[in-house]
DNA sequence: CTTGCATTTTACCGAACGGTCAACTAGCAT
DNA sequence: ATGCTAGTTGACCGTTCGGTAAAATGCAAG
């Protein structure tokens, strides 16, 4: 059960870099094998499909998110609206480092993934939808307890959360294109003037 | 030399809605040739690699905005702000159309390759990267225009620029992670809020 | 000691991948 | 008519793809 539970995650850690610093489909299952040092029938033993994995994938980068960064920022000591600058700040740093080691900046897995696979697989885009969902809830939150406290005016907190996390996968996106995370650190701060305001 | 430019457009013609709805990776060649009624010996007489190929789909698909709904919004008999709402209302009427065609909301090409390839491949990174930049240019003349005109405070241009193209990514982004292009609508006309001060 | 189950190994499947090659065809200029 | 060239054909390359099946192993409970 021990050695089990030890393959099963070797397999995930293995493919993790993979699949965020290249592709889905650029990532095959074979390669994760060998660099987990395990045979392919003892993969499909664990995993009914590729598709299975990445999906296993996605919620270790989703756990490592919410237990790191996002715990980080969203910490209710902070001022609400220091949290997303906290937020922005991670990311970068984040992307930053990751370029050092890797020489490339990866983006956001998450991001990355709806891109490629959202129009032929139904299920890998309602995890990936269900991750989002959970990301613009924090915002939203976060945005209603500023409203309360009179750091902001009142507005649509609902959709100005949406807005935030979309320009913030833009930027990331963007970033990528240049492969430069500074464009992260130029461009990140003014997700704060973001606004959609009540309707009516 | 007709028929030979016909054999290379519809080689193009059939890789191009494929790339759009699926991925770089997951179209093969054998299948654009059966598509194009063109035999693969063919196919490499004209693209030297499947990047050339996808290459000329993206020159294609810029060509094809540069000339309708880039045009028509950007168009100098608009007042300035208006320009962008314009062009956040074509991509939102382009996604809806293709969704109610295809039955799936397709996204923005180029931001669907810059996340899939833009780690493997720094030629296509490049190229990419160029049709982001026209796209920031128009935005900025746009700015520049509108805060001469006194329509808008004043700002530094050329973030804004960039901030507003990488919202209206983010925006298509999560619009395809639900397969849904309402979320343009609503999300889309914030992008007039976003704002990055001059530097001092 | 045996049964049963989880795990692992190994060999294999058909299909598709990007790309190559030599032979062939057709049209045009000399 | 001949030669050159752009275009086309169809067979073929080795490799990899995701996935399968059966046999072997290890281990724990009865």
């Amino acid at each position: 059960m021990n050695a089990a539970t030890d393959t099963r995650s070797r397999i995930i850690a293995a493919a993790k870099p993979r699949f965020h610093s290249r592709s889905y489909a650029n990532v095959g299952i074979q390669e994760i094998c060998e660099s987990a040092g395990v045979q392919k029938g003892s993969f499909y033993h664990f995993f009914p499909s590729k598709r299975d994995l990445v999906m296993a994938v996605i919620d270790e980068f989703a756990d490592e998110w919410a237990h790191g960064f996002v715990a980080e920022a969203f910490d209710p000591a902070l001022p609400p609206m220091e949290r997303i600058d906290y937020l922005v700040d991670a990311a970068y740093f984040w992307q930053k480092s990751i370029k050092q080691v890797h020489g490339r900046m990866l983006g956001c897995i998450f991001g990355n993934l709806t891109l490629e696979v959202s129009t032929q697989d139904d299920i890998l885009r309602a995890k990936l939808l269900a991750i989002f969902s959970r990301a613009k809830s924090r915002f939203k939150e976060t945005l209603e307890e500023a409203v309360a406290a009179g750091t902001i005016a009142p507005l649509d907190a609902d959709l100005t959360a949406e807005a935030m996390l979309a320009y913030l996968e833009g930027v990331i996106l963007l970033a990528k294109s240049q492969n430069d995370p500074e464009v992260i650190y130029r461009l990140g701060p003014a997700i704060k003037t973001l606004r959609v305001e009540k309707a009516a």
